[in-house]
DNA sequence: TACAACAATGCAACTTTGTTGCAAAATATT
DNA sequence: AATATTTTGCAACAAAGTTGCATTGTTGTA
């Protein structure tokens, strides 16, 4: 496993840090989405706040991992699957946040459809993001 | 004009102050989404940002505005149409996230597609955000 | 129209979140 | 193992958001 994460930052020309190998295996065992606060908290103090979020930049910059939109200020972050290279992102994924326990979901078995804009309108990304009861909120 | 905007105040039980007025009249005339600090700006000090963002909160719970998750810790609000109302919002149409310019437009024309969740899932809200290049940045 | 009851505002103080520059430490390269 | 490069932590700061409370404004009623 700790293999694993190593090779994920050497594929992508990252130097192996501590706080790299800690912040990345984070995400790999959670499976779900996790805000910087979520990490700030799981990773208790062992890193700088400042480090934390330049590690995530870094990340979403060399496509390890992608941003989910959020209506609360908490932009959310997850592992991007293989076919993601640094600068283009391929999550054309479904996104679920739940509202009663705030997890976020990457619904793989979904994709987002294409839509048409408008004339002159030029889509780069799209993100469909769905909000509700999760199946273990669900009784 | 400003007629219509008391009276949309009226109908959702809100008492009739300069700020409301103002704010919404902001959103009336600018017709496109806003943010808490364009908000701040185009009313230049004339109310305090504390007043700014309970107003947009008190909007938000009364129907007459929607928020627009993003990707950038910058959350945006779009007048409702008619059919939303109190904690019961019925946005289906796309937004459009301009990268150039940052506008954000409500792309009434086109409606959100349905999606098929996993077993246990339940959809309270869906939000289908797109960036891209808006028509107007577009040569 | 004036008055009482209520709601909204402004202010101050504070917490949280995010950013920047720079010296020290860790990592990579030879 | 030694040097060049990158990353980290610290400090200081800027921006964003929250809370309590006294003051002001709004509404409904007499």
């Amino acid at each position: 496993m700790h293999v694993k994460i190593t090779d994920i930052l050497r594929k992508h020309q990252l130097s192996i840090t501590e706080s790299r190998k800690k912040i990345l295996s984070l995400f790999w065992e959670t499976g779900n989405a996790l805000a910087h606060g979520d990490i700030e908290q799981k990773s208790s103090d062992e890193f700088d706040r400042v480090t934390i979020y330049r590690t995530l930049q870094t990340f979403v910059e060399k496509g390890i991992i992608h941003t989910i939109p959020t209506s609360d200020n908490s932009v959310r972050y997850a592992l991007c699957k293989d076919e993601c290279a640094a600068g283009h992102h391929h999550d054309d994924h479904v996104h679920f946040i739940c509202d009663d326990c705030g997890t976020t979901y990457c619904i793989d078995e979904v994709s987002v459809p294409k839509v048409k804009l408008p004339k002159g309108f030029k889509a780069a990304q799209t993100d469909l993001v769905i909000s509700g009861t999760c199946n273990k909120c669900e009784q």
